[in-house]
DNA sequence: CGAGTGACGGGACCAAGTGCCGTAGACTGG
DNA sequence: CCAGTCTACGGCACTTGGTCCCGTCACTCG
Protein backbone atom coordinates (compact mmCIF):
# COMPACT_ATOMS: atom_id res chain seq x y z
CA UNK A 1 0.00 0.00 0.00
CA UNK A 2 1.01 3.54 -0.57
CA UNK A 3 2.50 5.63 2.15
CA UNK A 4 -0.20 8.19 1.43
CA UNK A 5 -3.77 7.11 1.03
CA UNK A 6 -3.90 9.14 -2.18
CA UNK A 7 -7.36 10.44 -1.35
CA UNK A 8 -5.88 13.65 -0.03
CA UNK A 9 -8.03 16.13 -1.97
CA UNK A 10 -11.25 14.24 -1.38
CA UNK A 11 -10.47 13.77 2.31
CA UNK A 12 -9.85 17.49 2.62
CA UNK A 13 -13.18 18.27 0.98
CA UNK A 14 -15.24 16.11 3.31
CA UNK A 15 -13.29 17.29 6.36
CA UNK A 16 -13.89 20.89 5.36
CA UNK A 17 -17.59 20.40 4.70
CA UNK A 18 -18.04 18.62 8.03
CA UNK A 19 -16.27 21.34 9.98
CA UNK A 20 -18.03 24.16 8.13
CA UNK A 21 -21.38 22.55 8.88
CA UNK A 22 -20.49 22.02 12.55
CA UNK A 23 -18.98 25.34 13.58
CA UNK A 24 -19.24 27.57 10.51
CA UNK A 25 -16.81 28.59 7.81
CA UNK A 26 -15.12 31.46 9.60
CA UNK A 27 -14.75 29.53 12.84
CA UNK A 28 -12.79 26.84 11.02
CA UNK A 29 -9.06 27.05 10.42
CA UNK A 30 -7.28 25.59 7.43
CA UNK A 31 -4.99 23.83 9.90
CA UNK A 32 -8.01 22.22 11.54
CA UNK A 33 -9.31 21.00 8.20
CA UNK A 34 -5.93 19.55 7.33
CA UNK A 35 -5.51 17.85 10.70
CA UNK A 36 -8.96 16.32 10.46
CA UNK A 37 -7.92 14.85 7.11
CA UNK A 38 -4.65 13.62 8.62
CA UNK A 39 -2.63 16.18 6.67
CA UNK A 40 -1.06 19.59 7.13
CA UNK A 41 -1.61 23.16 6.04
CA UNK A 42 1.06 22.84 3.35
CA UNK A 43 -0.72 19.95 1.74
CA UNK A 44 -4.04 21.74 1.83
CA UNK A 45 -2.68 24.65 -0.19
CA UNK A 46 -0.98 22.22 -2.54
CA UNK A 47 -4.42 20.86 -3.50
CA UNK A 48 -6.47 24.06 -3.32
CA UNK A 49 -5.38 27.61 -4.13
CA UNK A 50 -7.31 29.00 -1.19
CA UNK A 51 -9.64 28.08 1.65
CA UNK A 52 -12.84 28.77 -0.27
CA UNK A 53 -11.92 26.69 -3.27
CA UNK A 54 -12.20 23.47 -1.29
CA UNK A 55 -15.95 23.63 -1.94
CA UNK A 56 -15.64 24.59 -5.61
CA UNK A 57 -13.19 22.06 -6.90
CA UNK A 58 -15.06 20.17 -9.58
CA UNK A 59 -14.24 22.51 -12.44
CA UNK A 60 -15.46 20.01 -15.01
CA UNK A 61 -18.81 21.84 -15.05
CA UNK A 62 -17.56 24.45 -17.49
CA UNK A 63 -16.24 21.88 -19.93
CA UNK A 64 -19.40 19.80 -19.76
CA UNK A 65 -21.60 22.81 -20.46
CA UNK A 66 -19.57 23.99 -23.43
CA UNK A 67 -19.31 20.47 -24.85
CA UNK A 68 -23.05 20.01 -24.54
CA UNK A 69 -23.83 23.34 -26.16
CA UNK A 70 -21.46 22.64 -29.03
CA UNK A 71 -22.95 19.19 -29.52
CA UNK A 72 -26.51 20.48 -29.88
CA UNK A 73 -28.02 20.15 -33.36
CA UNK A 74 -27.38 23.12 -35.63
CA UNK A 75 -31.10 23.78 -35.92
CA UNK A 76 -31.47 24.30 -32.18
CA UNK A 77 -32.32 27.75 -30.86
CA UNK A 78 -29.89 29.29 -28.34
CA UNK A 79 -31.94 28.18 -25.34
CA UNK A 80 -32.40 24.71 -26.77
CA UNK A 81 -28.64 24.46 -27.07
CA UNK A 82 -28.32 25.59 -23.47
CA UNK A 83 -30.74 22.96 -22.24
CA UNK A 84 -28.71 20.41 -24.19
CA UNK A 85 -25.66 21.58 -22.25
CA UNK A 86 -27.49 21.34 -18.93
CA UNK A 87 -28.56 17.86 -19.91
CA UNK A 88 -25.05 16.51 -20.50
CA UNK A 89 -23.75 18.29 -17.40
CA UNK A 90 -26.52 16.76 -15.37
CA UNK A 91 -25.72 13.25 -16.55
CA UNK A 92 -22.03 13.55 -15.64
CA UNK A 93 -21.83 15.83 -12.63
CA UNK A 94 -25.19 15.67 -10.87
CA UNK A 95 -25.64 11.98 -10.25
CA UNK A 96 -28.09 10.95 -7.49
CA UNK A 97 -25.30 9.85 -5.14
CA UNK A 98 -23.99 13.42 -5.02
CA UNK A 99 -27.35 14.92 -4.17
CA UNK A 100 -26.96 14.85 -0.40
CA UNK A 101 -23.45 16.25 -0.57
CA UNK A 102 -24.71 19.07 -2.80
CA UNK A 103 -27.49 19.88 -0.36
CA UNK A 104 -25.10 20.16 2.59
CA UNK A 105 -22.70 22.18 0.48
CA UNK A 106 -25.47 24.54 -0.55
CA UNK A 107 -26.56 25.34 3.01
CA UNK A 108 -22.96 25.93 4.09
CA UNK A 109 -22.40 28.32 1.20
CA UNK A 110 -25.67 30.12 1.86
CA UNK A 111 -24.61 30.89 5.42
CA UNK A 112 -21.32 32.60 4.59
CA UNK A 113 -20.76 35.74 2.51
CA UNK A 114 -17.23 34.77 1.51
CA UNK A 115 -18.47 31.52 0.05
CA UNK A 116 -21.41 33.23 -1.65
CA UNK A 117 -18.89 35.59 -3.18
CA UNK A 118 -16.89 32.72 -4.61
CA UNK A 119 -20.07 31.12 -5.88
CA UNK A 120 -20.98 34.35 -7.64
CA UNK A 121 -17.59 34.37 -9.35
CA UNK A 122 -18.05 30.77 -10.46
CA UNK A 123 -21.44 31.70 -11.84
CA UNK A 124 -19.84 34.49 -13.86
CA UNK A 125 -17.33 32.02 -15.24
CA UNK A 126 -20.07 29.65 -16.28
CA UNK A 127 -21.99 32.46 -17.93
CA UNK A 128 -19.02 33.63 -19.99
CA UNK A 129 -18.30 30.04 -21.00
CA UNK A 130 -21.85 29.68 -22.23
CA UNK A 131 -21.56 32.95 -24.10
CA UNK A 132 -18.43 31.73 -25.88
CA UNK A 133 -20.03 28.40 -26.69
CA UNK A 134 -23.08 30.11 -28.16
CA UNK A 135 -21.03 32.55 -30.19
CA UNK A 136 -19.18 29.58 -31.67
CA UNK A 137 -22.55 28.43 -32.94
CA UNK A 138 -22.95 31.72 -34.78
CA UNK A 139 -25.32 33.29 -32.27
CA UNK A 140 -24.84 37.08 -32.23
CA UNK A 141 -23.21 38.80 -29.27
CA UNK A 142 -26.15 40.24 -27.42
CA UNK A 143 -28.40 37.26 -28.00
CA UNK A 144 -25.68 35.03 -26.59
CA UNK A 145 -25.40 37.13 -23.48
CA UNK A 146 -29.12 37.07 -22.85
CA UNK A 147 -29.42 33.34 -23.51
CA UNK A 148 -26.43 32.61 -21.26
CA UNK A 149 -27.90 34.72 -18.47
CA UNK A 150 -31.21 32.91 -18.74
CA UNK A 151 -29.31 29.63 -18.82
CA UNK A 152 -27.36 30.53 -15.69
CA UNK A 153 -30.58 31.42 -13.90
CA UNK A 154 -32.08 28.12 -15.01
CA UNK A 155 -29.03 26.26 -13.75
CA UNK A 156 -29.18 28.00 -10.38
CA UNK A 157 -32.87 27.25 -9.88
CA UNK A 158 -32.43 23.69 -11.07
CA UNK A 159 -29.59 23.15 -8.64
CA UNK A 160 -31.74 24.47 -5.79
CA UNK A 161 -34.68 22.25 -6.67
CA UNK A 162 -32.63 19.15 -7.41
CA UNK A 163 -30.52 19.25 -4.26
CA UNK A 164 -33.52 20.02 -2.05
CA UNK A 165 -35.74 17.26 -3.41
CA UNK A 166 -35.86 14.45 -0.85
CA UNK A 167 -36.09 11.81 -3.54
CA UNK A 168 -36.95 13.61 -6.72
CA UNK A 169 -36.36 13.43 -10.40
CA UNK A 170 -32.92 13.39 -11.93
CA UNK A 171 -31.18 16.60 -12.81
CA UNK A 172 -31.93 16.69 -16.53
CA UNK A 173 -35.63 16.37 -16.02
CA UNK A 174 -35.73 19.18 -13.47
CA UNK A 175 -33.61 21.33 -15.80
CA UNK A 176 -36.03 20.90 -18.68
CA UNK A 177 -39.06 21.77 -16.60
CA UNK A 178 -37.30 24.78 -15.09
CA UNK A 179 -36.20 26.14 -18.42
CA UNK A 180 -39.68 26.04 -19.85
CA UNK A 181 -40.93 27.94 -16.81
CA UNK A 182 -38.17 30.52 -17.19
CA UNK A 183 -39.03 30.88 -20.85
CA UNK A 184 -42.68 31.43 -20.02
CA UNK A 185 -41.77 33.99 -17.37
CA UNK A 186 -39.51 35.92 -19.75
CA UNK A 187 -42.46 36.35 -22.08
CA UNK A 188 -44.28 38.22 -19.29
CA UNK A 189 -41.58 40.85 -18.87
CA UNK B 1 -10.13 74.24 10.78
CA UNK B 2 -10.44 70.66 11.75
CA UNK B 3 -7.47 68.68 12.87
CA UNK B 4 -8.38 66.06 10.23
CA UNK B 5 -9.28 67.07 6.74
CA UNK B 6 -12.44 65.01 7.02
CA UNK B 7 -12.05 63.68 3.49
CA UNK B 8 -10.52 60.47 4.78
CA UNK B 9 -12.72 57.97 2.96
CA UNK B 10 -12.58 59.84 -0.33
CA UNK B 11 -8.81 60.34 -0.06
CA UNK B 12 -8.40 56.64 0.55
CA UNK B 13 -10.47 55.80 -2.51
CA UNK B 14 -8.46 57.97 -4.89
CA UNK B 15 -5.18 56.84 -3.37
CA UNK B 16 -6.21 53.22 -3.80
CA UNK B 17 -7.37 53.67 -7.38
CA UNK B 18 -4.16 55.47 -8.29
CA UNK B 19 -1.94 52.80 -6.77
CA UNK B 20 -3.99 49.94 -8.23
CA UNK B 21 -3.72 51.52 -11.67
CA UNK B 22 0.02 52.09 -11.30
CA UNK B 23 1.29 48.80 -9.94
CA UNK B 24 -1.74 46.54 -9.76
CA UNK B 25 -4.10 45.54 -6.96
CA UNK B 26 -2.08 42.69 -5.51
CA UNK B 27 1.17 44.65 -5.59
CA UNK B 28 -0.38 47.33 -3.43
CA UNK B 29 -0.47 47.15 0.36
CA UNK B 30 -3.19 48.58 2.51
CA UNK B 31 -0.47 50.40 4.43
CA UNK B 32 0.74 52.00 1.20
CA UNK B 33 -2.77 53.18 0.36
CA UNK B 34 -3.19 54.65 3.81
CA UNK B 35 0.19 56.40 3.76
CA UNK B 36 -0.54 57.89 0.35
CA UNK B 37 -3.72 59.32 1.82
CA UNK B 38 -1.79 60.61 4.84
CA UNK B 39 -3.43 58.06 7.14
CA UNK B 40 -2.73 54.67 8.68
CA UNK B 41 -3.84 51.10 8.33
CA UNK B 42 -6.16 51.43 11.33
CA UNK B 43 -8.03 54.29 9.75
CA UNK B 44 -8.34 52.44 6.47
CA UNK B 45 -10.14 49.54 8.11
CA UNK B 46 -12.26 51.96 10.08
CA UNK B 47 -13.69 53.27 6.81
CA UNK B 48 -13.76 50.04 4.79
CA UNK B 49 -14.40 46.50 6.01
CA UNK B 50 -11.71 45.10 3.70
CA UNK B 51 -9.23 46.05 1.00
CA UNK B 52 -11.55 45.29 -1.92
CA UNK B 53 -14.42 47.36 -0.60
CA UNK B 54 -12.53 50.60 -1.17
CA UNK B 55 -13.69 50.39 -4.81
CA UNK B 56 -17.26 49.39 -3.98
CA UNK B 57 -18.19 51.95 -1.37
CA UNK B 58 -21.13 53.80 -2.87
CA UNK B 59 -23.82 51.46 -1.64
CA UNK B 60 -26.56 53.94 -2.52
CA UNK B 61 -27.04 52.08 -5.80
CA UNK B 62 -29.27 49.46 -4.21
CA UNK B 63 -31.51 52.03 -2.56
CA UNK B 64 -31.82 54.08 -5.74
CA UNK B 65 -32.79 51.05 -7.77
CA UNK B 66 -35.44 49.86 -5.33
CA UNK B 67 -36.81 53.38 -4.90
CA UNK B 68 -37.05 53.82 -8.66
CA UNK B 69 -38.75 50.47 -9.18
CA UNK B 70 -41.24 51.17 -6.42
CA UNK B 71 -41.97 54.61 -7.85
CA UNK B 72 -42.82 53.30 -11.30
CA UNK B 73 -46.49 53.59 -12.31
CA UNK B 74 -48.62 50.62 -11.35
CA UNK B 75 -49.44 49.93 -14.97
CA UNK B 76 -45.78 49.42 -15.91
CA UNK B 77 -44.56 45.96 -16.89
CA UNK B 78 -41.71 44.46 -14.82
CA UNK B 79 -39.04 45.57 -17.28
CA UNK B 80 -40.56 49.03 -17.56
CA UNK B 81 -40.33 49.30 -13.80
CA UNK B 82 -36.70 48.21 -13.99
CA UNK B 83 -35.85 50.82 -16.57
CA UNK B 84 -37.50 53.37 -14.30
CA UNK B 85 -35.15 52.23 -11.56
CA UNK B 86 -32.13 52.48 -13.84
CA UNK B 87 -33.27 55.95 -14.78
CA UNK B 88 -33.36 57.33 -11.24
CA UNK B 89 -30.12 55.56 -10.38
CA UNK B 90 -28.50 57.10 -13.43
CA UNK B 91 -29.59 60.61 -12.49
CA UNK B 92 -28.17 60.34 -8.97
CA UNK B 93 -25.15 58.08 -9.18
CA UNK B 94 -23.87 58.22 -12.75
CA UNK B 95 -23.36 61.89 -13.31
CA UNK B 96 -21.00 62.93 -16.13
CA UNK B 97 -18.27 64.06 -13.72
CA UNK B 98 -17.94 60.51 -12.42
CA UNK B 99 -17.54 59.00 -15.85
CA UNK B 100 -13.75 59.10 -15.98
CA UNK B 101 -13.45 57.71 -12.47
CA UNK B 102 -15.80 54.89 -13.40
CA UNK B 103 -13.76 54.06 -16.48
CA UNK B 104 -10.49 53.80 -14.52
CA UNK B 105 -12.24 51.80 -11.83
CA UNK B 106 -13.62 49.41 -14.41
CA UNK B 107 -10.24 48.62 -15.98
CA UNK B 108 -8.66 48.07 -12.57
CA UNK B 109 -11.41 45.68 -11.60
CA UNK B 110 -11.20 43.84 -14.90
CA UNK B 111 -7.51 43.12 -14.33
CA UNK B 112 -7.87 41.42 -10.95
CA UNK B 113 -9.82 38.27 -10.09
CA UNK B 114 -10.33 39.26 -6.46
CA UNK B 115 -11.98 42.50 -7.51
CA UNK B 116 -14.04 40.75 -10.16
CA UNK B 117 -15.21 38.40 -7.45
CA UNK B 118 -16.37 41.26 -5.29
CA UNK B 119 -18.07 42.83 -8.26
CA UNK B 120 -19.91 39.59 -8.91
CA UNK B 121 -21.15 39.59 -5.32
CA UNK B 122 -22.33 43.17 -5.63
CA UNK B 123 -24.15 42.20 -8.79
CA UNK B 124 -25.91 39.41 -6.92
CA UNK B 125 -26.94 41.89 -4.24
CA UNK B 126 -28.38 44.25 -6.83
CA UNK B 127 -30.26 41.40 -8.46
CA UNK B 128 -31.87 40.25 -5.23
CA UNK B 129 -32.79 43.85 -4.39
CA UNK B 130 -34.52 44.17 -7.73
CA UNK B 131 -36.31 40.88 -7.15
CA UNK B 132 -37.62 42.13 -3.82
CA UNK B 133 -38.68 45.45 -5.31
CA UNK B 134 -40.55 43.69 -8.10
CA UNK B 135 -42.27 41.27 -5.74
CA UNK B 136 -43.48 44.25 -3.73
CA UNK B 137 -45.24 45.36 -6.91
CA UNK B 138 -47.09 42.06 -7.01
CA UNK B 139 -44.93 40.49 -9.71
CA UNK B 140 -44.77 36.69 -9.20
CA UNK B 141 -41.60 35.00 -8.00
CA UNK B 142 -40.17 33.55 -11.17
CA UNK B 143 -41.10 36.50 -13.35
CA UNK B 144 -39.33 38.76 -10.86
CA UNK B 145 -36.20 36.69 -11.01
CA UNK B 146 -36.11 36.73 -14.80
CA UNK B 147 -36.83 40.44 -15.00
CA UNK B 148 -34.19 41.21 -12.38
CA UNK B 149 -31.62 39.10 -14.22
CA UNK B 150 -32.37 40.90 -17.47
CA UNK B 151 -32.20 44.18 -15.59
CA UNK B 152 -28.82 43.31 -14.11
CA UNK B 153 -27.51 42.42 -17.55
CA UNK B 154 -28.84 45.70 -18.89
CA UNK B 155 -27.18 47.59 -16.07
CA UNK B 156 -23.85 45.88 -16.68
CA UNK B 157 -23.88 46.59 -20.42
CA UNK B 158 -25.03 50.14 -19.83
CA UNK B 159 -22.22 50.73 -17.36
CA UNK B 160 -19.69 49.42 -19.90
CA UNK B 161 -21.01 51.62 -22.68
CA UNK B 162 -21.47 54.72 -20.57
CA UNK B 163 -18.05 54.64 -18.94
CA UNK B 164 -16.29 53.87 -22.21
CA UNK B 165 -17.98 56.60 -24.23
CA UNK B 166 -15.48 59.45 -24.70
CA UNK B 167 -18.20 62.08 -24.59
CA UNK B 168 -21.44 60.22 -25.00
CA UNK B 169 -25.03 60.39 -23.89
CA UNK B 170 -26.04 60.44 -20.27
CA UNK B 171 -26.64 57.22 -18.40
CA UNK B 172 -30.43 57.10 -18.59
CA UNK B 173 -30.45 57.41 -22.35
CA UNK B 174 -27.91 54.62 -22.79
CA UNK B 175 -29.89 52.48 -20.36
CA UNK B 176 -33.09 52.86 -22.33
CA UNK B 177 -31.45 51.97 -25.63
CA UNK B 178 -29.68 49.00 -24.08
CA UNK B 179 -32.81 47.63 -22.49
CA UNK B 180 -34.72 47.69 -25.75
CA UNK B 181 -31.86 45.80 -27.40
CA UNK B 182 -31.83 43.24 -24.60
CA UNK B 183 -35.58 42.86 -24.92
CA UNK B 184 -35.29 42.28 -28.66
CA UNK B 185 -32.51 39.74 -28.12
CA UNK B 186 -34.52 37.83 -25.53
CA UNK B 187 -37.23 37.34 -28.11
CA UNK B 188 -34.72 35.46 -30.30
CA UNK B 189 -33.91 32.88 -27.66
C1' DC C 1 -13.10 75.29 32.91
C1' DG C 2 -13.75 70.48 32.97
C1' DA C 3 -15.89 66.26 31.31
C1' DG C 4 -17.23 63.92 27.38
C1' DT C 5 -16.96 62.76 22.11
C1' DG C 6 -15.10 61.46 17.80
C1' DA C 7 -11.57 60.60 14.49
C1' DC C 8 -7.26 59.00 14.36
C1' DG C 9 -2.37 56.58 15.65
C1' DG C 10 -0.12 52.53 17.25
C1' DG C 11 0.90 48.00 18.48
C1' DA C 12 -0.17 43.19 19.63
C1' DC C 13 -2.21 39.46 17.67
C1' DC C 14 -4.36 35.76 14.53
C1' DA C 15 -5.27 33.46 10.20
C1' DA C 16 -4.66 33.17 5.16
C1' DG C 17 -1.44 32.42 1.77
C1' DT C 18 3.61 31.95 -0.31
C1' DG C 19 8.18 29.98 -0.78
C1' DC C 20 11.73 27.06 0.19
C1' DC C 21 13.87 23.04 1.78
C1' DG C 22 14.00 18.47 3.69
C1' DT C 23 12.33 13.59 3.70
C1' DA C 24 10.83 9.11 2.83
C1' DG C 25 8.35 5.91 0.10
C1' DA C 26 7.60 4.52 -4.90
C1' DC C 27 9.16 3.89 -9.37
C1' DT C 28 12.71 3.21 -13.04
C1' DG C 29 16.70 1.50 -15.41
C1' DG C 30 20.73 -1.26 -15.30
C1' DC D 1 19.72 -5.99 -6.14
C1' DC D 2 21.15 -1.24 -6.26
C1' DA D 3 21.46 3.60 -7.28
C1' DG D 4 19.05 7.58 -8.96
C1' DT D 5 14.90 10.11 -9.74
C1' DC D 6 10.14 11.33 -8.80
C1' DT D 7 6.44 12.58 -5.96
C1' DA D 8 3.53 13.65 -2.29
C1' DC D 9 4.06 15.30 1.87
C1' DG D 10 5.96 17.83 6.49
C1' DG D 11 7.87 21.86 8.51
C1' DC D 12 9.33 26.39 8.88
C1' DA D 13 9.89 31.32 8.02
C1' DC D 14 7.73 35.20 6.19
C1' DT D 15 4.31 38.68 4.26
C1' DT D 16 -0.20 40.59 4.32
C1' DG D 17 -5.09 41.12 5.34
C1' DG D 18 -7.92 41.86 9.15
C1' DT D 19 -9.25 42.35 14.38
C1' DC D 20 -8.90 44.32 18.98
C1' DC D 21 -7.78 47.34 22.29
C1' DC D 22 -5.85 51.35 24.13
C1' DG D 23 -3.95 55.92 24.00
C1' DT D 24 -4.11 60.80 22.15
C1' DC D 25 -5.70 65.14 20.93
C1' DA D 26 -8.76 68.62 19.15
C1' DC D 27 -13.39 70.03 19.51
C1' DT D 28 -17.82 70.81 21.98
C1' DC D 29 -21.14 71.77 25.35
C1' DG D 30 -22.72 72.88 29.73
Amino acid sequence: MARWQSNAAERLVVAALDLFAERGYENTTVIEIAERAGLTKSTFFRHFPDKREVLFGGDTMTELLTKGIAAAPASATPLEAVVHGLDTAGREAFTPDRREFSARRRTVIAENPELREREALKGLGLTTSMIDALRLRGVPELTSRVAAELGALTLAITYERWSDAPDGDDFSEVARRTLSEVQAASALC
